[in-house]
DNA sequence: TATGCTGTTGATTGATCGTTCAACCATGTC
DNA sequence: GACATGGTTGAACGATCAATCAACAGCATA
């Protein structure tokens, strides 16, 4: 998994993976009939773990639902800055490093997106009330997952937060204006 | 500069290219000392085409400035749906596949994207009379860069435009509320 | 002690990778 | 015709790649 995260799937060869796990390769290949085989567990192993390691941590103490976006949006934050805004998404890097993935590793991708939206979607739904009338939730969580993606994209091509940063900070501008928009919907 | 961005950097051999191109291995390397030179001179076509092969194109005969960005975005929309979801922004995908970039590499993707948004900036800045006063009109547009980036990376993996149009129709919302609000300031 | 089963070892394989280079060709100059 | 120059040819190279497999080890059950 760090590996694959590191230096990308392509960029890690199996010799890599041997070296760092200690292992010999008939041994990998026994679990693991194929590189590929192994990158879908690999994945497999990110997609459910997308709310026990992700979400739920980033989450703990924290009730607010609109606030626990921003504290997953955070981690992501923290991931970047330490580490000179070299690891961002691993799910996202690999997402665009293979152009065209075995139907396996590309379900497993999106299932992991779809895990993403789906958790962040329920904050929305939950916070439903202060949002406006027929506000599309599912839509929302989509936006989100790309302003992080997006500015996790921009932060390691300039090593630089601020790209991310913009975003976060005009995605919390959003959601308080649609907030705001709320309100006065209420009071009528 | 096809091949890098169908196939990516690193799964594009040399015999690909001079496949493609019909040359030999000598001309190549007589043009070229070395393949990431090769990628350095592709991106760096990528860079200075922003402008005219990009940006330009997608503006012709759209004058509102705000429609501009909404124009560039139908760009990348189209180029995902007549792909099957394939092809989408060849720069955001080399810099995620890019992970130890060498600095000239990461230099000339760098550079690209500060082109995209300084032309989006652009935009934004002779819209600014319809804006909030205060207006980080930079930080709006690395924003929307992340909003097409993170949207791209939807598509491709879910091999579906839904995540796509979502950030599209929410961006399109979130300026209409800041314009909206720009009205209501101009009022008082 | 004998027999199977699960897993390990690590040298080895053939393919493919990026890169090289001596020979060669086309063209222009004197 | 001699020579220099800029560019091309393509077989060959060493490195590295993912993957293989016959031999072996640990450990249970018979």
């Amino acid at each position: 998994m760090r590996l694959f995260a590191e230096k990308g799937y392509g960029s890690t060869s199996v010799a890599d993976i041997l070296h760092e796990a200690g292992a010999n390769s008939g041994s990998l290949y026994h679990a693991f009939p194929t590189k590929q085989d192994l990158l879908v567990a690999v994945l497999e192993t990110y997609r459910s773990g997308i709310g026990p390691m992700l979400l739920e941590p980033a989450w703990a103490g924290v009730g607010d639902p609109i606030a626990r976006i921003f504290a997953l949006l955070a981690r992501y934050r923290e991931a970047l800055a330490s580490s000179d805004c070299v690891y961002g998404c691993p799910i996202g890097s690999l997402a665009l490093e293979l152009h065209e993935p075995d139907p396996p590793v590309r379900e497993v991708l999106a299932g992991s997106f779809e895990a993403w939206t789906a958790g962040v979607q329920g904050c929305l739904d939950a916070a439903r009330s202060r949002l406006p009338t027929g506000a599309d939730t599912r839509a929302l969580a989509q936006f989100i997952l790309s302003v992080m993606e997006g500015g996790v994209m921009q932060a390691r091509t300039h090593r630089s937060l601020e790209g991310f940063d913009a975003g976060v900070r005009l995605l919390g501008d959003y959601l308080q204006r649609l907030q705001a928009a709320a309100s006065l919907e209420e009071r009528t």
